[in-house]
DNA sequence: CGGGATCCATCGCGATACTG
DNA sequence: CAGTATCGCGATGGATCCCG
């Protein structure tokens, strides 16, 4: 971690404002960090989709929540919403070259999650096991 | 992103519940999404540090956050809590290997953000002036 | 000093119903 | 089809007070 931004962490660290909102790894982190960022993302990365295969692919999300996830990673240029004028109404989502430039960083934290579960999941019960005890 | 990780995030969405908890990636994504886990993990690169020195460095979070933030990393084995038996008490919150080792990953996050937090800006600059001006 | 206990504000998220 | 409107729950995070 020698970035010109984990300087910047431990920057507004020291200076008390690590949540200054201009904080580059707090905006993304607050982004992807959603329950639905992520898998529009993984669900993207194969080409644009429709509202309704999007939702129908990502299961159990209720339309005005992924309507939300969708407006704003358009707003921070993740991804582009196009409407045809047809009926019945079409709109297409399409990762942006920014939004599949994002899927590098997730696969990073992807790999990372699937090496070490198993030591996390076994810290838990060997964590939850012991306060059982007492 | 070809790692089984992804593969098992595609498969658990095609299954519709990609919310499985056993997840990896939504475990992790929801560790170190919340407010102040990687701060934690920041700050405690160089080496252990007690619970006020934490606070201090941090800066602006509630002892009883920061006490939740703790526990539940050291739930999942990514630092370890060390009491010592002395007047006044003295507990030292140190990474486990484990921990350490999301710093890379968090540096990838991290260099990815601060290259593109520009855009992303930009973007919400344009976004919501469009928004304005309806 | 390092929390535990309690109360509380906020907000993400979800279920349901309705519409251009 | 692709949303919007409304209601409301539950979890996270914060403020305050207290204790070994």
């Amino acid at each position: 971690m020698t970035s010109t931004c984990y300087k910047y962490l431990v920057v507004t660290i020291s200076r008390g404002d690590a949540f200054d909102p201009d904080c580059p790894t707090r905006v993304v982190l607050d982004r992807i960090g959603d329950k639905w960022t992520a898998l529009v993302i993984g669900s993207l990365e194969d080409g644009p989709l429709r509202f309704s295969v999007l939702r129908a692919r990502i299961g159990g999300v209720a339309p005005k929540v992924l309507t939300q996830t969708l407006r704003a990673m358009e707003r921070d240029g993740l991804l582009t919403r196009t409407v045809h004028a047809q009926v019945p109404p079409r709109v297409d989502y399409e990762l942006t070259p920014l939004g599949a430039s994002l899927t590098g960083p997730i696969a990073t934290l992807t790999d990372w999650a699937e090496t070490h579960l198993g030591a996390i999941l076994a810290s838990r019960g060997d964590y939850d096991a012991a306060a059982d005890a007492r």
